[in-house]
DNA sequence: GCCGGAATTG
DNA sequence: CAATTCCGGC
């Protein structure tokens, strides 16, 4: 992929730098109000506020360590870290050689556990990450929502594939391709970290590392099997989130998704269930939310 | 192992 | 700014 993802603020999204500055205020009165409780549930996507921070912003164009871990989380490389048994909860398997292979990105020869756990702790104030308790080398990730509906700046398709934008995961974007039924990942939107996939996945995800994470955006390709998608997935308010805007039924060619009209306000309206997705927020992560 | 303060770094 | 380095304490 040739050209690199600018951060989201500098794209094409005025909006977010708003979204941004409202979900301050709204920090601002949860401190005094003493509700830590912080997502932002503005506008069509509801994302922890960490999910926020371009992976590559022209201050700090280094890798995080949080992209770092999701990204061999992502691509499965096994070994060193892998996911748990909880959503977003992972555990690091070798933690010397995770510490050398963060070490080689960073260029820090003299890495080791002991000091990838100090940067993995100061990810506690930030609220990226919070421990497992118990779990020896368990952390887990403070996602609970990756939801992605229409946004107005929703990557297109690849080039010369039919596909269309459909399931966002933690740290990539899926685009089904109805004419291979696979779904490929393209890694175009600064969201998500910009880290390539190299081999396309198929789909449905039966593999139960993915199948951990899988969220739908957009409307599903016809002749999807919905009952199975919402089996497959843990969570799938996304896919109630969709069916309650009632998105039309098209062939998942006919989905020039910046050109959808009339969806944008009713998105903003946000969903009906609200107190559902904050009771859901609690269940996912109840120690975060004192 | 895990925590978090403190000083330092690019 | 996001670690890195070091470390005393539990």
């Amino acid at each position: 992929m040739g050209n690199i993802q600018k951060p989201f603020r500098n794209h094409n999204s005025p909006e977010l730098g708003r979204e941004r500055d409202l979900s301050a205020v709204m920090e601002e009165k949860e401190q005094r109000s003493g509700d830590t409780h912080r997502f932002q549930s503005s506008g069509a996507v509801l994302f922890p506020d960490w999910a926020y921070k371009p992976a590559w912003s022209p201050g700090s164009r280094q890798v995080q360590l949080w992209h770092f871990l999701l990204e061999l989380l992502g691509r499965g490389e096994g070994g060193a870290i892998t996911w748990g048994s909880e959503w977003g909860e992972f555990v690091i398997r070798d933690p010397e050689r995770l510490a050398k292979l963060w070490g080689e990105r960073k260029g820090k020869p003299h890495m080791n556990y002991d000091k990838l756990s100090r940067a993995l702790r100061y990810y506690y104030n930030k609220r990226i990450l919070h421990k497992t308790k118990g779990k020896r080398f368990t952390y887990k990730f403070n996602f609970s929502k990756l939801i992605l509906v229409n946004y107005p700046s929703l990557p297109t398709c690849p080039q010369n594939t039919t596909s269309v934008p459909f399931s966002a995961f933690p740290s990539q974007l899926s685009f089904y391709n109805p004419s291979i039924d696979r779904a490929v990942q393209s890694i175009s939107h600064p969201l998500f970290l910009p880290y390539s996939f190299p081999k396309p996945l198929p789909f449905p995800q039966t593999h139960p590392i993915q199948r951990q994470f899988p969220r739908f955006s957009g409307p599903p390709p016809s002749g999807t099997n919905l009952s199975e998608l919402s089996r497959l997935s843990p969570v799938n308010s996304a896919l109630q989130f969709t069916q309650t805007l009632n998105w039309p039924v098209k062939s998942s060619t006919e989905w020039p998704l910046n050109r959808i009209m009339g969806l944008q306000e009713r998105i903003k309206s946000g969903p009906q269930d609200k107190t559902n997705d904050n009771q859901e927020d609690r269940k996912i992560f109840p120690e975060t939310m004192h």
